[in-house]
DNA sequence: TAGAGCGACCGCCAGA
DNA sequence: AGTCTGGCGGTCGCTC
């Protein structure tokens, strides 16, 4: 069964950010047989609205935020305004029903003003960071990274970070395999890195344009071998300390971490798809023997191996959604 | 479970 | 003066 998206529109949002959840949820790019998502876009009492531009041709009213089981809320609004009442009283009551809410950009001034933020990390674009951290005090804004995974309320950074947040979704629903795959459809990284390193470290490599990328590809080629801070250092023909800093600087995280979210990522894909035993599915990741990895899995994951695998298997058996997964 | 050994990370400083 | 790089050493965390 599809998994339903609600995608309300005002008349101030932004076309782009409109336009990536309707790219990542909206077509069904792997047959029949893959579960999918189904995109409802919404307004007002389904009423006729343009947004940038375009506007919806017979859109669900906020009514359909009331039965989804995600609900996007794009930018929005100038944040010197106060957001939509409508939509932010049908977040509030789509979220307590158990919804999960996402966030893109500056729609995070909707979930602070429904209170769905307080006490929690947020993401939104870095020039409004500081007007959320002023309007809404209860809210950690994290002006930093890319978006926020707090389980059941999700925001993304500016712009763009809306790919990245939007493929993490997939990657929480579907799988590493599957939100990869879709990445490569739509030419992006599955996941980027950069200044703004993610808040739920699970990235993975890109050419990060500072002369690093040849170096990360090489290292993920070799995610089975023992690879050392040295080793690397060595091949990019950098002194070790040097090498740090610009792993901190292009990938915000240090070599031997980066590596290990790699390392998990391979694991991820051997578990969802092939048939490689849990006890070998460590060593072909370089994540060490089976105890090690094991216990590495569910640290990072939040899981088990052999529950992740298995949430996999029944999932395309039953079609029933994966159990909850901490990315990070 | 405790402890030793080791590698990774990072702050600091000096030199280019 | 500002930036980048390399070396040193302390701390932390992981592995056995």
């Amino acid at each position: 069964m599809d998994h339903v998206v609600a995608l309300p529109v005002t008349p101030t949002m932004s076309l782009l950010e409109l336009a990536v959840p309707c790219e990542v949820f909206g077509y069904r790019r792997f047959g029949p047989d893959q579960d999918w998502y189904e995109l409802r876009v919404c307004s007002e009492g389904g009423e006729p609205v343009v947004a940038g531009g375009f506007a919806p041709h017979h859109p669900y009213s906020f009514d359909e935020l009331q039965r989804a089981d995600t609900v996007v809320v794009a930018a929005g609004h100038a944040p010197d305004e106060a957001p939509h009442a409508g939509l932010v009283a049908a977040v509030r009551a789509a979220h307590r029903r158990g919804a999960r809410i996402v966030s893109l950009c500056t729609g995070a001034f909707v979930l602070a003003e429904a209170g769905l933020l307080d006490g929690r990390s947020a993401a939104t674009h870095w020039l409004h960071a500081a007007a959320l951290a002023r309007r809404y005090p209860a809210v950690h804004v994290r002006p930093d990274v890319l978006y926020v995974d707090d389980g059941d309320v999700l925001t993304s950074a500016g712009t763009l970070s809306a790919v990245d947040l939007c493929l993490h979704l997939v990657r929480t629903d579907h799988g590493a395999a599957v939100a990869n795959a879709l990445a490569k459809r739509m030419v992006t990284p599955a996941h980027r890195e950069g200044g703004q390193s993610q808040y739920i470290q699970t990235a993975l490599p890109a050419h990060t344009g500072d002369g690093l990328g040849p170096l990360l590809d090489w290292a993920r080629e070799r995610l089975d071998q023992p690879l050392t801070v040295g080793l690397l250092a060595r091949r990019a023909g950098l002194n070790e300390r040097t090498l740090v800093r610009r792993f901190h600087a292009s990938t915000g995280l240090a070599p031997m971490r980066w590596l290990q979210a790699r390392r998990i990522d391979r694991a991820r894909e051997l578990l969802e798809v092939g048939d490689t035993p849990v006890e070998r599915v460590g060593e072909r990741c370089g994540l060490g023997g089976p105890a090690n990895f094991r216990r590495l899995f569910r640290d990072t994951v939040g899981v088990t191996p052999s529950a992740y695998r298995r949430s996999f298997r029944a999932r395309g058996a039953d079609g029933s959604p994966p159990p909850a997964v901490r990315a990070g």
